[in-house]
DNA sequence: CGATTAATTGAACCTGGTCAATCGGAGTGG
DNA sequence: CCACTCCGATTGACCAGGTTCAATTAATCG
């Protein structure tokens, strides 16, 4: 990959990396930092469609599709690779196997996707707010920064109210139980949960899909 | 594409063409009919990812991740393509073109995912319908199954329902109001709308994005 | 030590869900 | 041709999970 780069953007807590509607040159991977990906209506309603942790690619839609749907916004200080998105069609030609690995990743996504869309649209609040916990966990987990049983989670609670489609208020009222039950505590921008599993049972989620990459 | 195709495969209507944590050793192309992809919650909680057309491409998921994430369900009697699975690989290997379409579809699924995303989490029930709407519209009229205002939409209101994230009830009388306004009518399989626009309006939706699509 | 932003909490309210019938069209057997 | 069944569509009445509004508390920062 690195004969593609071009160079590295470091960006500042809250700012706009990508905007809905962008048709960005650029594509990104992320280095350091995290963010979110979200979608928007024109008065101002929002929702987040993923959080975005190191090693993220960003920018897909906008090399393929012509412009992107969701905008990308840093919540920490973030450091990025920066390609130019008229070299993806090159780097897919002259290596498959990084073609290979876009579609691994983008299969990825579409899972998650998938996974939101039904506690967005089918689980209680409880549920979604549990299994929200439980997928911040394990993504911190695959980037090594959970220490003991506290993941990284440097979000504010207005973005995972737009992740869940939840009020800010219900969702507050729902981690409040869930630490009052010493299932999870999320404070500081720390994620406490000495039982892990359990958020998964709550969210009658099966957590036995396989999730790292084949090898090739 | 031709060259890897092994068979052709004919379903019933409500038969299950691929199952949630299949790994599938086949991959398919839509020849004809239509279905929905689901993915559901062990008490029987379901939510329709999207629909499926003529053309569209199924069982990435399991060629990628291993296991399929939702169950394909045919709708209509269906016609489809098959593929091994394992021959994706000599696919992009042998063709790079034909590996940047699939990325190009799976972009193009992730959009279509987040926006529903938006619907199901932010939107009103009148605007969710009116967009689900708009968009069953829109891609009959992509694959021709739209004659004057009224369009191919073989679909049970339950289903239509599950993809909004809505009790079926509910979904029944924010469609009636949109009738009763003379908006759209949906009946028989066949969704009649005067004014396609307006739907999206109704939705605040900007219908403005590339939709080309590659040859698969 | 104010100023600002995020987190928390309580109370009133409403969008959409649940329950329970009824209607309507297609297929079946007599 | 009609009675009967089955299933999807439709409707009305009632209910509740989650939203909105409005403070209050906590944490951060120059």
């Amino acid at each position: 990959m690195a004969e593609f780069k071009i160079g590295e953007l470091s960006v500042e807590p809250d700012s706009v990396v990508l905007a809905e509607g962008d048709a960005s040159p650029h594509l990104y991977t992320v280095l350091d930092g995290f963010g979110v990906r979200a979608v928007s209506l024109p008065d101002g309603r929002r929702q987040v469609t993923n959080f975005i942790f190191p090693g993220d690619f960003l920018g897909l839609q906008a090399a393929m599709l012509g412009e992107l749907n969701h905008s990308v916004i840093a919540t920490t200080p973030m450091l990025l690779c920066v390609f130019p998105r008229d070299k993806l069609w090159d780097l897919i030609r002259s290596s498959p196997a990084r073609g290979y690995d876009i579609v691994w990743a983008a299969a990825g996504e579409e899972r998650f996707l998938e996974t939101a869309l039904l506690s967005v649209g089918r689980r209680t609040a409880l549920e979604a707010v549990a299994l929200g916990l439980w997928t911040l966990f394990q993504r911190a987990s695959d980037v090594g920064r959970v220490k003991k049983n506290a993941a990284s989670a440097p979000w504010p609670q207005r973005d995972f109210a737009d992740a869940l489609g939840l009020s800010l208020v219900h969702t507050n009222k729902t981690l409040k139980k869930l630490r009052e039950a010493g299932v999870a505590t999320w404070s500081n921008g720390l994620l406490t949960a000495p039982n892990v599993d359990m958020l998964a049972e709550l969210a009658h989620f099966d957590p036995s899909a396989p999730r790292r990459r084949p090898l090739l």
